[in-house]
RNA sequence: GCCUGGAUGGCGAAAUUGGUAGACGCAAGGGACUUAAAAUCCCUCGGAAGUCAAAUUCCGUGCCGGUUCAAGUCCGGCUCUAGGCACCA
């Protein structure tokens, strides 16, 4: 009887008492750096999904183990940041032992599942071993100058009561509770990101991402090339810049906009004669939300500024200054040219405000919507008859000579905001001294630890809850021994996985985040499994910090990640995605306490293409163990032998051949179904010898193994599965003697035909003709044409 | 709106990159074993026509067209759908 509870317990254990999954450095060994994105250890533990995510990373470790590979599969813990924060606040306990309960959680239903995981290098993001070193880190951005303190208007959770990156407040909500954003002006600290944008651009060239992954993250980054150009300001000495990547369409601007933020309001508020109205327009703006304010669809609003006109760098016109929110702070300068004729935008906001429209492309019909194909320039002077390409490259060489302006790239990346007023998280390294200014912590102050306090709730102010603790605050200026303080923001939980797979590669060591040697020789990871939703914001940040650290030599390899790839989803049995409100959760622990670890990794290996979502289904999990059963059940056919029974010799190499290039190119669903097809032989053989049960055990090992490892030692098939070899197939057992010629006339099959391998194309041709139901088709026809493709078919074309 | 993917039986999906569409599994129906059920095993299973049963034929991979001896696969144009970006100038 199969059991699977004793079995998988015992084995199990068997593997942590061997320390199989330990491994050490083997320079006579190539290494495999199987890599799949840490969890956020929360309260409600595994999803299937994650079951589905780590086996298959599991399947990948054990398949590479046994192909000679020295693997490296590791697990840790990202446990900063608001979940744990708010889960601690809730539940009332800290939030280092809330982690610290939930970890425990995790690892239990992670070794149920009987994962290969070499649980030695464990370590949490909330350990101080390791926050030593991302404090650590930051001193290193912060002394390449890449770390800085700005006044910034940030994207604020009224809720969580924290600063939220553009990547934490997507759409205008936080990406943590929902809630709508607003703006607040808060100092930060940066990390100059943006300058790091053609670097996270070009080093794409050298991984093996995945084509969506690489264009979300192309899109992120957002490059375009265009032209700044300087609009003299009327009465003054001064421009305002705008970048376009239109130049040549200058001709055909009749307004500017400048954003409700736009420093120019400021400066020059004393000429502005309406400047009531502009104020009263831009507290709107900052009431708004970034949804609102965001949404395309709406109507645009915007005030002409009285009393503050631009003119037009070529012909001097003068050119009117409206603000409208609708132009973006954060993009560009702030300021752009609007050509109607040519930009949907900016013909809607004239079209409402009754604006001159100037044609300066033909081809449209600017009463009707504005043209944003190509074509000839008109009413441009010196572009007139150019198409847009040789516009754009004139008017850049005009701008150049005339110092009116000139090629200009824009990035939509932004600079990292690092700051958070969280009590839950890495502690910013840095003292405040009303003398020296900002001075780090020196590095053997490191690490700066989190305090034990009581109360660690957001504060009403929106400083961190680390502020109300003078005892942790106030300390001497490292440098003056002054009274002076700490930084009291901490890290945003981003920072502790962006450099997680280092440490994993030397996680004990005191001295260096990790060693050169250990960098060196595990070096980049070869495969990494991670969700669609990180491909941009981890991904990137985790990159923009390897390409950093390599810069200043302690890591080896620029780009840290040679491949990624992304899973889907399970969704719940009604195809919808998994919720508690919506009564579809699928509990792991359930299904393998029923059905056993084997049974519910072979499911989801199985369930479809691993790229995408698939429906749970328990019906398909049965059928699982249905198959683990039936192998549990071969064992009674099995003989002793050390030879292949004969009639199975050719699939059984086929198999070999098959489940190897399937698991490494990710195909688990056929793989497993490879195994199947070859079960279903098996049992149609009278008696099967233990060499073709071991070399199907070998092959299952990966998906199943618990029960194959059973199996092996109750049959004596030999060495522990998880320390053995991976069956090699031979490609002259695969070949067959016959094959089923298919007969085609016109295309269309008319007959099949088994006929020996070796058949000469003639023969093939003659054979085809002497089918019966072929005649029926040819006869009496002309024969135009005759294909033969061998060992494969005959096509006889008639007429 | 732009950038990626995807669409194949009742369901999850395969298909050597142009060569037998639907492997494998689930569900369903029929049968065996059993007092019975569960478990297990065997058979059928895209639709239609045909037949005692077959053979065989026609239709069929989101839609319309094209290339080819041959198209799920390639090309052009759509529709729907998932993901990414989005008043980004």
């Amino acid at each position: 009887m199969y059991e699977h509870k004793e079995i998988e317990k015992k084995w199990q254990k068997i593997w942590e008492e061997k320390n199989v999954f330990q491994t050490q450095i083997d320079k006579a060994k190539e290494k495999f750096y199987m890599l799949v994105e840490f969890p956020y250890p929360s309260g409600v533990g595994l999803h299937v999904g994650h079951a589905r995510v780590y086996t298959a990373s599991d399947v990948q470790a054990r398949f590479r183990k046994a192909k000679g590979y020295n693997v490296l599969f590791p697990m840790g813990w990202d446990a900063f940041g608001a979940p744990a924060e708010q889960y601690a606040i809730k539940n009332h306990i800290h939030p280092k032992q809330a982690v610290e309960e939930n970890i425990k959680v995790f690892k239990g239903q992670m070794q149920s599942l009987g994962l290969s995981i070499d649980w030695s290098r464990e370590f949490s993001t909330t350990d101080p071993d390791y926050y030593k070193w991302t404090q650590w880190q930051f001193l290193k951005f912060q002394e390449a100058g890449l770390a800085y303190k700005a006044e910034k208007e940030i994207n604020w959770c009224p809720t969580c009561k924290t600063g939220l990156s553009n990547e934490d407040a997507q759409g205008g909500v936080c990406e943590r509770c929902g809630t709508k954003t607003t703006k607040k002006l808060k100092n930060q600290w940066m990390l100059k990101m943006s300058s790091y944008a053609d670097k996270l651009l070009d080093g794409l060239k050298d991984t093996q991402f995945l084509d969506k992954v690489k264009n979300a993250q192309i899109n992120w980054i957002g490059k375009s090339i265009g032209a700044s150009v300087n609009f003299p300001i009327k009465d003054t000495e001064d421009f305002l810049e705008v970048f376009t990547t239109r130049p040549d369409t200058l001709f055909g601007v009749t307004f500017m906009v400048i954003s409700p933020e736009h420093p120019y309001l400021k400066k020059y508020e004393n000429q502005i004669e309406n400047l009531e109205e502009i104020k009263a327009d831009q507290e709107e703006a900052k009431a708004k939300t970034e949804i609102e304010r965001t949404d395309a669809t709406k109507e645009k609003t915007g005030i002409q500024i009285q009393g503050l006109t631009a003119l037009h760098p070529i012909t001097h016109k003068e050119i009117p200054i409206w603000i409208s929110d609708y132009v973006l702070i954060n993009y560009g300068t702030g300021a752009i040219m609007a050509v109607p004729a040519h930009d949907d935008r900016d013909y809607a906001f004239a079209k409402k405000f009754n604006i001159p429209i100037i044609e300066v492309i033909e081809g449209g019909d600017i009463q009707k919507e504005a043209y944003v194909e190509d074509g000839l320039h008109v009413n441009s002077e010196f572009l007139n008859g150019l198409n847009k390409e040789e516009a754009i490259d004139t008017m850049l060489e005009y701008l150049k000579e005339n110092n009116l302006g000139k090629k200009t790239v824009n990035y939509r990346l932004q600079d990292w905001i690092f700051s958070r007023q969280r009590f839950w998280g890495e502690p910013i390294p840095m003292i405040h001294c009303p003398s020296c200014g900002w001075v780090p912590v020196p590095e053997k102050d490191l690490p700066v630890v989190l305090p034990d306090v009581e109360s660690y709730e957001p504060t009403e102010t929106g400083e961190s809850p680390l502020a109300n603790i003078k005892d942790w605050v106030n300390v001497p200026c490292p440098k003056c021994h002054a009274p002076a303080q700490r930084e009291t923001d901490t890290m945003p939980n981003w920072a502790g996985s962006s450099w997680y797979w280092l440490r994993y590669t030397d996680p004990k060591n005191d001295q260096q985040l990790a060693s050169e040697e250990c960098l060196k020789y595990w070096g980049q990871v070869d495969l990494y499994d991670g969700g669609m939703e990180h491909a941009t914001r981890h991904l990137l940040y985790a990159r923009f910090w390897n390409i950093f650290l390599h810069e200043q030599g302690l890591v080896p390899y620029s780009e840290p990640f040679l491949k990624r790839i992304s899973h889907g989803m399970i969704l719940g049995p009604n195809g919808e995605k998994m919720s508690k409100s919506k009564g579809n959760v699928v509990n792991p622990n359930d299904m393998i306490r029923e059905y056993g670890a084997d049974a519910l990794r072979t499911y989801e290996m199985f369930i479809g293409d691993y790229s995408k979502d698939a429906a749970w289904n328990e019906n398909g999990l049965k059928g699982c163990r249905k198959f683990l059963t039936r192998v549990w059940n071969l064992q009674e056919k099995v003989i002793e032998s050390n030879e292949n029974t004969k009639s199975i010799e050719n699939i059984l190499h086929k198999t070999i051949k098959k489940v190897t290039e399937d698991i490494e190119n990710l195909d688990y669903n056929t793989a497993v179904s490879a195994l199947m097809i070859l079960l279903n032989e098996m049992e149609k053989q009278p008696t099967i010898t233990t060499k073709d049960y071991r070399i199907l055990l070998l092959l299952l090992n990966p998906f199943a193994p618990h029960v194959t490892e059973e199996l092996n030692e109750r049959n004596h098939l030999g060495d522990l599965l998880c320390v053995s070899a991976w069956p090699m197939y031979e490609e002259a057992k695969m070949q067959d003697e016959t094959y089923t010629m298919v007969v085609q006339v016109n295309g269309k099959v008319r007959g099949k035909i088994s006929v020996l391998t070796d058949t000469k194309e003639e023969e093939m041709e003659k054979l085809a003709k002497e089918i019966p139901n072929v005649q029926n088709f040819i006869e009496g026809k002309t024969i135009v044409k005759v294909i033969v493709v061998p060992q494969k078919l005959v096509n006889i074309v008639v007429k």
